[in-house]
RNA sequence: CGCGGGGUGGAGCAGUGGUAGCUCGUCGGGCUCAUAACCCGAAGGUCGUUGGUUCAAAUCCUUCCCCCGCAACCA
């Protein structure tokens, strides 16, 4: 079919930062792109599906120059690496944009100048407290106890010159577009959100250039500045497709505006804010929908102190293969609420759901076929009241996980499917093959039977291929069925006579999990103690562990010991530090001496419960400063795993000791 | 009061005003085509807490408690 006869979707991926290789969080927003892309595509569009990475920014400059290299052979090599996982995952893509392209950038000027020209850019003064050591801009809220969050320094008001962009102007006609698009920010309570936060507060003029780094587009009238990374980076998405501020290509004309853009919800704000006022002083009609989808966390995150417990996408892959890690991904991932993801549960999953239903079912379906007739199977017309309920439930999935995936419900689809797959595994324990296959007049109805299964399995197979490409098809043929295409996944008599497979292949092999922890802890992808199941029994070896650590501690010689200065002292004011929620502020005398000592302890104590205690302090340790505030020692405490995490307690001789007295 | 999310049977979740449901696990049974799989049944929930609105609340309003992520931070 010609592409102009078809109706076209254009839907993006956020672009993904370079600063490093990306975890299953930012995989995921790549598959489910690809699950919607491919599903588009079964129903008959022109689909146009773009990712790719966002390069620039000081972070990226920064993390090169600690690598020692370019910032252009940095993103290279970070780039590199995202396409591969991209493309180990079966991401369909039809485009990869990198900032970083030539055209993007030449755009992007463009843009840029446009914008200045017609007056929605301007040139300002940005002013904030500026750190001078630390070369930063802090707003005032940042700052800690007047100064500089980083380094503890006074900071100055200064001022920089800066681009900014006049948002203000916009924020009626964005809130009217809201208005009249309901659909446009999905989930809907993330609408909310930003029109409490951002719209009804007034809109900020955002700052558009930068000058403190060089790592961007420069503006090319000033080339002192360059072009703030979110206007750079939000532009991909017409940039990729061929927009021009002189004249777009046809495929630009075409495609835009975007049906989707699918993004995390850390980054709502920028596009359902300011993405949709840059385009609207391009004069560019608005994307249609974007869709904030929430994150992948990590089952067990606590315990990374044991590190190795970071989870990357191709590690996933290569344990249990492409499709199954998709289809967990997809499958797992709720609509509007974090999800959760560990080895042990993937692991579960694969096994309750794509070995013992799926998997299983094609299995016993094409081990009958080849049993009781050779492996051609047709349908002999000898029906019974159970097939039309069967068939009733199978060919209601495709309207209802579609219609589940016009939203981006992907788990909810993937259980429609599941649950027909689970009630074909029924209908086999309802017809009983094996007892129909002992009565030779019933040899019509067993093969009617299996034919049932096997086009059941034809129609399922085929809607999960957008999920599990790879394992959908397999399991097609094996039932020697081709692709049916969309408009026939509705109903039943579209299978002939098949041939199976003759030999039947597993679509999915059992995972033993005691063997791939076992894997996982030897390759150092998991740590020792994550397995849930056995929380009470993990914390006391653990403790073990550690008291046999305390022994293990390198020795040292008395003189070693004698450059630690213990006295006792008294605590004799208390108080929590502003803003935090573990540490304390404390007055000890010591001696004659008065000293401010931060720690750590807010979670144990309460500052009232401190005062008056006699504690022994390390005196002759070396000033730090804490949220700001200078600390002169540290309390000693006796620290233990208890029953619930860790806990703290300060120590403290037990007869009243003189002020100051040394601790041997 | 930094931002955000959440507390529903042992675990993970669905459920936004009208008999509390799903998957896993457990227990019992069935079947034997199948990858110790499949099918049936059972046990198990004061839906975090307080007060309120309503004929009716897991669901709306309110009080408090707790957990998680981000941020900050552990002298």
């Amino acid at each position: 079919m010609d592409k102009k006869d078809k109706k076209k979707f254009y839907l993006t991926t956020a672009i993904t930062y370079t600063s490093g290789k990306p975890h299953v969080g930012n995989t995921y927003e790549v598959v489910l792109a690809d699950l919607v892309a491919r599903a588009k595509r079964m129903q008959g569009y022109d689909v146009f599906f773009q990712t790719g990475t966002d390069e620039h920014g000081e972070k990226i400059e920064q993390k090169a120059q600690a690598a020692g290299v370019s910032p252009k052979q940095f993103v290279d090599g970070v780039a590199r690496d995202i396409k591969r996982i991209w493309d180990l995952m079966g991401a369909s893509y039809d485009k990869f944009v990198r900032t970083t392209d030539e055209r993007h950038e030449e755009q992007v000027k463009k843009i840029f100048r446009k914008l200045y020209e017609q007056g929605d850019i301007y040139k300002g003064k940005y002013s904030g407290w500026y750190c001078t050591p630390c070369e930063s801009f802090w707003t005032e809220s940042q700052l800690v106890d007047g100064k500089c969050p980083d380094c503890g320094r006074e900071v100055k008001m200064a001022e920089e010159e800066a681009y900014f962009f006049a948002m203000s102007k916009y924020a009626d006609r964005l809130t009217k577009y809201y208005d009249e698009h309901p659909e446009f920010i999905l989930p809907l309570s993330r609408k909310n959100e930003m029109v409490n936060n951002f719209l009804k507060p007034g809109l900020q003029d955002l700052c558009v250039s930068r000058s403190s780094f060089s790592w961007g587009i420069p503006v090319d009238f000033d080339p002192k500045h360059v072009v703030y990374v979110w206007l750079d980076a939000l532009t991909n998405y017409i940039t990729g497709i061929g927009y021009g501020v002189d004249g777009s290509d046809e495929d630009f004309e075409r495609l835009w505006p975007a049906d989707v853009h699918i993004i995390g919800k850390d980054i709502v704000r920028f596009h359902v804010i300011y993405w949709p006022i840059f385009l609207m002083a391009l004069g560019l009609p608005l994307p249609k929908r974007i869709y904030g989808h929430p994150w992948l966390l990590q089952n067990g995150g606590k315990m990374s102190k044991s590190k190795g417990n970071v989870i990357y996408a191709d590690d996933l892959a290569e344990v249990f293969g492409v499709d199954a890690t998709r289809y967990f991904m997809l499958s797992q991932m709720p609509f509007d609420n974090d999800g959760l993801i560990s080895w042990e549960q993937v692991t579960e999953v694969v096994n309750s759901e794509l070995v013992n239903v799926y998997g299983n079912l094609v299995q016993r379906t094409v081990a009958m076929a080849n049993k009781y007739f050779g492996g051609v199977v047709e349908d002999k017309g000898a029906h019974e009241d159970v097939d039309a309920e069967l068939e009733s439930v199978v060919s209601a999935v495709r309207d209802k996980a579609f219609g589940a995936l016009e939203d981006f419900k992907a788990a909810e689809a993937a259980s429609e499917i599941f649950t027909a797959l689970r009630r074909a595994n029924k209908y086999i324990d309802e017809t009983t093959p094996w007892a129909l296959a002992k009565d030779e007049s019933k040899r019509d109805r067993l093969e009617t039977v299996l034919h049932e299964l096997l086009e059941s399995i034809a129609i399922l197979s085929e809607l999960l291929t957008p999920f599990m490409p790879a394992a959908a098809e397999k399991a097609l043929a094996q039932c020697g069925a081709e692709p049916r295409g969309y408009d026939d996944l509705n109903r039943f008599g579209v299978l002939g006579k098949v041939r199976v497979a003759q030999k039947p292949e597993y679509l999915f092999v059992r995972l033993d999990w005691e063997s791939i922890k076992k894997s996982l802890i030897e390759r150092g992808l998991l740590g020792e103690e994550e397995a849930p199941a056995q929380k009470k029994e993990a914390p006391r070896e653990e403790r073990k562990k550690e008291a046999d650590n305390v022994m293990d501690i390198s020795q040292i010689t008395i003189d070693d010991f004698a450059k630690i200065r213990l006295q006792v002292g008294k605590i004799v004011a208390a108080e929590k530090v502003e803003k935090s929620d573990k540490l304390l502020k404390f007055r000890v005398r010591i001696g004659e001496e008065e000293r401010t000592i931060v720690s750590g302890i807010a979670k144990h104590y309460t500052p009232e419960e401190t005062i008056g205690m006699e504690v022994v302090v390390v005196t002759n340790l070396k000033p730090a400063k804490l949220r700001g505030i200078e600390s002169q020692g540290m309390i000693l405490c006796a620290c233990y795993d208890g029953e619930d995490g860790e806990d703290v307690v300060i120590i403290s001789p037990k007869k009243d000791v003189p002020s100051g007295a040394t601790v041997r």
